[in-house]
DNA sequence: CGTAGGTTTGAGTCGGGTCAAGAAATGTGG
DNA sequence: CCACATTTCTTGACCCGACTCAAACCTACG
């Protein structure tokens, strides 16, 4: 499903250039035009496919590549030294992966398929040397990891000041105007990730999610079976999400 | 105090060059050769000073600039939609303010000196230019990108899976470390931010911070004097810091 | 020297964590 | 396709760390 549109679809997964590809106005809008957007194709490997469960990069590896996730989703996360793990982002196609370690000799994070996923693999030195003759791709790049420490930012103030329900609230948002954007059902979807991920990214306990689902459908606000979620009270939702710190 | 060295030492504001700013190797390491150095210096507005508690820019005015701390500290913080502040991050000299709104229209964050402080401005066009002709500062850009992701990763990762006592303990190295990279006493420091301030960033109420310095200085870790912090047992907070995850 | 902001300390409460155990979904091999 | 195994998800009971409220104490600065 939702697959990118291509001119000539041969095999189950679609080859299409930057040029043609359905999502090239979420991995690169607007800045850059047709001549840039084929230079850019020439340093993309395309049709890198990684089933569920999958490594797409590991943390302290050297780092050489971004990645632009076409289908299915991605999550990232960090190893503290004390050994856990900690979730710090979810990507879905469009997105781009691995921000969190340009210029750096060693990924910071490790990436893994949530789902069968499908992404293009952007060289970095390749990206660089790119960079130099396309001021629009600078600006677009700057734009993106500004974006990612924004996005954050955001997620710290998720887990600093907000409670289980709004947290989860936020996500579900979250997701569902990324699905939005891809002019997929923003009311309708299966999520990616499990309950444990959720809770992770979110700084919760499994059960504490699973909880706020079920009283989540039991106030009317969802309809949750497994990974298919039906968002019933956007609006609800969104008044939940932005908590309630000084009425 | 922590005056950045200069040849001429006129007035008490240093009117430094960035070729001769005993900081430049903080703020723009290695990468960049004397010449870039002095191609980059034209384009900064130096001497920019603002006194405790004053704005240096704020959340949704247009994006101009970045700002390079000389001396003094920086709080960032970003303010919700339901209208409550999250401090995002502090900048001391050397570090450069203003990354999370890099090619963006509006500031996404707020910056306020926490005492007397002295930046330098660098006119995001003019750096967007210029990073064109300096591959090395363009490099050295996205490598300071990265790590402001990858500190608000770090973040994420303290308020979602410590307690009190790891996230005090962790920033309290994390300043340790900042005040030895600029060779000054990594044991002992004045906070440039008020309790208040500590509290929000890490996410817990004034009162804990509180309780949890006391507490520090009664198992012998630091001993406090309002803001005059002594670290005495360096290796015991970095062991706390870690956390007790699985054991 | 007085007042406001910053800091500390105490008492009480609660959100969400932990532990435990069952239910549902998903996978695996014969 | 079914029986079994494994992971994922849900629900309940209990408990603790950190928040809230309240009040006293400092300290800096006009």
């Amino acid at each position: 499903m939702s697959q990118p549109i291509s001119i000539r679809q041969q095999s189950s997964v679609a080859k299409t250039s930057c040029l043609h590809c359905s999502l090239s106005n979420l991995c690169l809008p607007l800045a850059l035009d047709d001549s840039d957007l084929s230079q850019l194709d020439e340093v993309v490997s395309r049709d890198r496919v990684f089933s569920r469960g999958e490594l797409i990069f590991s943390q302290s590896t050297p780092f050489r590549s971004c990645f632009a996730v076409k289908s299915g989703a991605v999550k990232t996360s960090i190893i503290t030294e004390s050994g856990d793990e900690q979730i710090t982002g979810f990507f879905m196609p469009g997105e781009l992966v691995g921000l969190d370690s340009m210029s750096d000799e060693a990924h910071a994070s490790t990436a893994k398929a949530l789902e069968r996923t499908n992404v293009c693999e952007i060289p970095v030195d390749r990206l660089e040397e790119l960079v130099h003759v396309l001021p629009g791709l600078q600006h677009h790049l700057f734009h993106l990891m500004s974006q990612e420490i924004r996005n954050s930012h955001q997620l710290s103030v998720l887990l600093s000041k907000n409670t289980a329900e709004e947290r989860i609230a936020a996500l579900l948002l979250s997701l569902s105007s990324r699905f939005k954007r891809r002019k997929l059902s923003s009311t309708h979807f299966n999520l990616p990730m499990a309950r444990n991920d959720i809770a992770n990214f979110l700084g919760l306990a499994v059960e504490t999610v699973s909880r706020v689902f079920t009283r989540f459908q039991n106030q009317g606000l969802i309809r949750a079976r497994g990974r298919d979620i039906e968002l019933l009270e956007l609006e609800a939702l969104q008044v939940m999400a932005l908590g309630n710190s000084q009425p």
